[in-house]
DNA sequence: AACATCAACATACAGCTTGTATGTCACGGG
DNA sequence: CCCGTGACATACAAGCTGTATGTTGATGTT
């Protein structure tokens, strides 16, 4: 067997390290949460820790990762069921996977982590990076293919991917933050769609 | 005189400290500052910052309001003067508007204090108290001017404020952060007016 | 004018938290 | 079979925040 049971303890401590912080990063955020709480959900000591990762803002980064990678993921198996589902326009599964994507967004883990503390722990460009990383050079795909078929107006794509996805993340916010989240996220979700299609292409 | 020369000094040294946090915030983020380093810079103690500010998180909230204040203060005499020079449609204004205010938030300041460690020190929720209390109530305003005269599509108010103010902020970030930084603030640009256009009313 | 009082600080202290240095033990190769 | 090394556990040092206590100068009172 090349993997040996050790090494399935090993890869198994730092998931249970992983997935405790990310319960706590996720319910009280960075700050607040002490690396001697993370350690006793996971049930490990403090030298675990520290000998999988370098200090606690490399275990959120980690944490980070986690979340985006679910996300991304969630919303890539989704979108491909709905376009063989229903495989109409390029421009509706546009429209739908920004709904998708505001969806994604609500979930409470990602607020918390990828929004909220991700800029304030990792410095800014915390995001650039992800976005990079994790799959919404999709949504600039998307956008590139939208432009060449001539759906929506020519213009910068990597600017335009990065403010859609900021005003994906604040309508998720709105939507979570709201005193009547079902109103909200269709308040929020019209808004968005109306941005949307605010960009097709003129007729000249 | 109702001013005593002590109440000065006391305003004098609670100043001393909101602008000595104020830089080193903006500098080095929240977290990566020292309360001692704060009042080194504001040649006091420590026993004066926390007879004036109940701990290190309402010392940010004060230079918050501050940055933001200052902000917003900016933007609007800005409007005002574009206003008066050139009287021209209210479209046009809120166009410019959203220029000034991408501009606004392109400062150093606003974008670290405000966009970064806001919500993650003060938590979600620290948005919505500064858009209430510092005026872009203004911006809901605006838009609800500007759908009243039919220049845009009915939309709710509160989320399309809301998300625009985000669009750009990320704008603003995407500029500061960028290798070339007049191009990309010229992208970013373009790319805003672009979405606001959209937002014109469709002719029925 | 002497005195009491209180605001505006300064100083000293206690507790918590992070990161590191050191120790231990099991596994795996030679 | 034994020794090295990785994977932890433990113990320690340093820094930081918040609080409790001390001090001083202004101010109002009689």
């Amino acid at each position: 067997m090349t993997v040996t049971r050790r090494a399935q303890h090993v890869a198994d401590t730092r998931d249970a390290l992983v997935k405790a912080a990310r319960e706590l990063f996720a319910e009280r955020g960075y700050a607040a949460t002490g690396t001697e709480e993370i350690v006793a959900r996971a049930r490990v000591t403090r030298g675990a820790l520290y000998h999988h990762f370098r200090d606690k803002k490399a275990l959120f980064q980690a944490v980070m990762n986690d979340v985006a990678a679910e996300a991304a993921e969630a919303l890539v198996t989704h979108e491909l069921r709905y376009a063989q589902d229903q495989p109409g326009e390029p421009w509706d599964q546009l429209r739908h996977g920004f709904q998708s994507f505001l969806d994604v967004c609500t979930t409470g883990d990602f607020q918390r982590v990828v929004l909220i503390d991700g800029p304030a722990v990792l410095g800014p460009g915390a995001w650039d990076q992800l976005v990079d990383e994790h799959g919404h050079g999709l949504l600039a795909e998307w956008l590139r293919k939208a432009m060449a078929n001539g759906e929506i107006d020519e213009l910068p794509v990597a600017p335009l991917a990065r403010l859609l996805a900021a005003l994906i993340s604040e309508a998720s916010m709105f939507t979570a933050r709201a005193e009547d989240p079902d109103a909200a996220r269709r308040e929020a979700g019209q808004v968005v769609d109306r941005v949307l299609q605010g960009l097709r292409r003129t007729e000249a």
